[in-house]
DNA sequence: GTAACTGCAAAATATTTGCATCCTT
DNA sequence: AAGGATGCAAATATTTTGCAGTTAC
């Protein structure tokens, strides 16, 4: 919980610009295709976990339970991940990406909401042609 | 793909009488905690897989990616399940349940939606007192 | 120089599979 | 008796941890 100081590293540059240049939410599986000959697979493990306590990622967990991280919002911390917005999974192409679209939700006013985790599987635009 | 003859067996019906007996969503975990004495770890897994492939239970992946069933709806079934409402995990006392709001889905009509998930993460009226 | 970061090996978890045996139909 | 279901062991993932060596600051 307490966060320590970091420093700027080579390895985590590269997994940044992979979130920078890569629209979508990526797993760990992706870059350790990606990446992997560059960094040990356990060193991407723990930069996805650091970015996401940074609130620098927010974590997607898809319908099969593997964990996507996406490049947050700006507000985002490691207490609260600004992700109220929707997930779409394209099951053709496989790939999950943050929608602009946020879900206006009337739960009764005994429950108190801290988080939010939308998550829709489809076909995505680019594969609906 | 191809749905094989069911049998009615003890250890299938004790696995249902624990869906029926409470009013949350199951994880593993907790099937194995309260049934694994009376059936092995493995067949725990086999029933709950058959189950949510025969639409009797649907699956709702936590924010830690843990696999949690629920009882579905009766126009359940392996290829469509109707779970579009919205489920709530309590981070007290760490349950997920279903309620019975349903979002309202606006995503661009070039979208095709198939299935939806909606984890709401807070406090629930019980623990909430 | 200090402490964060990394790599490697190993440990801890979680889930699946093969196969012999048992049980439902 | 045919084949679905189970138990057990072992194979596969998947993720975390310990620790020594490296590097950012």
């Amino acid at each position: 919980m307490a966060k320590t100081q970091r420093r700027q590293t080579k390895s985590q540059k590269l997994v940044l610009d992979f979130f920078n240049e890569n629209d979508q939410a990526i797993s760990h599986e992706m870059l350790e295709k990606a990446l992997g000959d560059k960094m040990n697979r356990v060193t991407i493990y723990r930069i996805l976990n650091r970015f996401e306590e940074d609130g620098i990622v927010h974590k997607i967990v898809s319908r099969d339970g593997v964990a996507h991280f996406a490049r947050c919002e700006s507000d985002c911390n490691h207490d609260h991940h600004r992700d109220n917005h929707i997930h779409f999974r394209c099951t053709q192409c496989d790939t999950i990406s943050c929608m602009e679209q946020t879900v206006a939700l009337s739960l009764p006013s005994s429950y108190t909401v801290e988080n939010t985790n939308f998550l829709v599987s489809g076909v995505c635009p680019k594969c609906n042609k």
